[in-house]
DNA sequence: CTAAAGCCTAGTAATGCAATAGGAAATAGA
DNA sequence: TCTATTTCCTATTGCATTACTAGGCTTTAG
């Protein structure tokens, strides 16, 4: 599995926040509450975004979360990059192995640096604002 | 991490059979040496290519593993869908998983859709042939 | 008959994932 | 200042999967 129930939770989370932008900052429960997301869980996942600025996170009364940047100034490859930590499809091109012993002669390696050129640019093309459903967030009745 | 050792290591070894086709039949002795893999190891990953029709293994004196079709009609996506299980990015579009109860709102299915499109289709592209150096397997000499 | 090979079923150690627990620190409002 | 609310931080746990090992059985050629 190339991305786990954290990358995809926090994908999902940016969405939310994008939608519900307009109500200033979220508090992490209600987040939790929409997604149906343990809050405890959501908690770590918060945390990794808030240290790398993507969100920022106030405590105390009137506390909660609000995106640092407009939503199509996020693309999805950086946000499952962050969570996920690497979003390379085999550990041959991940970060701490670097380059096993046979990479000069591996004839299966391009293979491997394509796919992940591949996943990358489709996953850098794409910004949160285009993950945005044109009615949620406005609590409207018809 | 979309594909594990086990479909790396499938992978190099159908690459392996494809190179030393010439050879006949080769034992996994053999195949295991050459990529610096744990025999035992390669031992159930050859099964499972074996029961699934790529090679065909012989036992005895003489025995050994040979490919059941010529190496351009294998492709990349099919040995690694079977040796993996699954190609699919993220756990929502994995079989058992038969879509969680938000599919119907998820704002971000279609990026996994799309992204396993991409992926499948790649691999799915690359067949073991394209993968064969040139000047590997006849042990030449300068 | 024997050596060389594949086949088969388990088992195990290590890793990473998903989730939980418990409390400390900050903040707004009464 | 007290309290409720909320984020922040460190650890721990249960579980599943991965990577690999062990041991024995069966088949085949010479």
């Amino acid at each position: 599995m190339l991305v786990s129930t954290k990358g995809r939770y926090a994908l999902r989370v940016m969405v939310d926040l994008a939608e519900h932008q307009a109500a200033g900052r979220i508090p992490l429960k209600e987040i939790a509450a929409r997604q149906g997301i343990s809050e405890k869980y959501l908690e770590n996942i918060l945390a990794t975004l808030v240290r790398a600025n993507m969100l920022s996170g106030m405590r105390g009364k009137g506390g909660g979360y609000v995106l640092t940047r407009p939503p199509e100034q996020y693309t999805v490859g950086e946000i499952l990059r962050l969570t996920e930590g690497s979003l390379a499809p085999v550990a041959c091109l991940d970060g701490d192995c670097k380059g096993c012993s046979r990479s000069d002669e591996c004839p299966t390696l391009d293979v491997w640096k394509n796919l992940d050129k591949l996943i990358n640019d489709y996953l850098d093309g794409v910004t949160l604002d285009q993950l945005i459903a044109p009615n949620r967030g406005y609590d409207y009745v018809i």
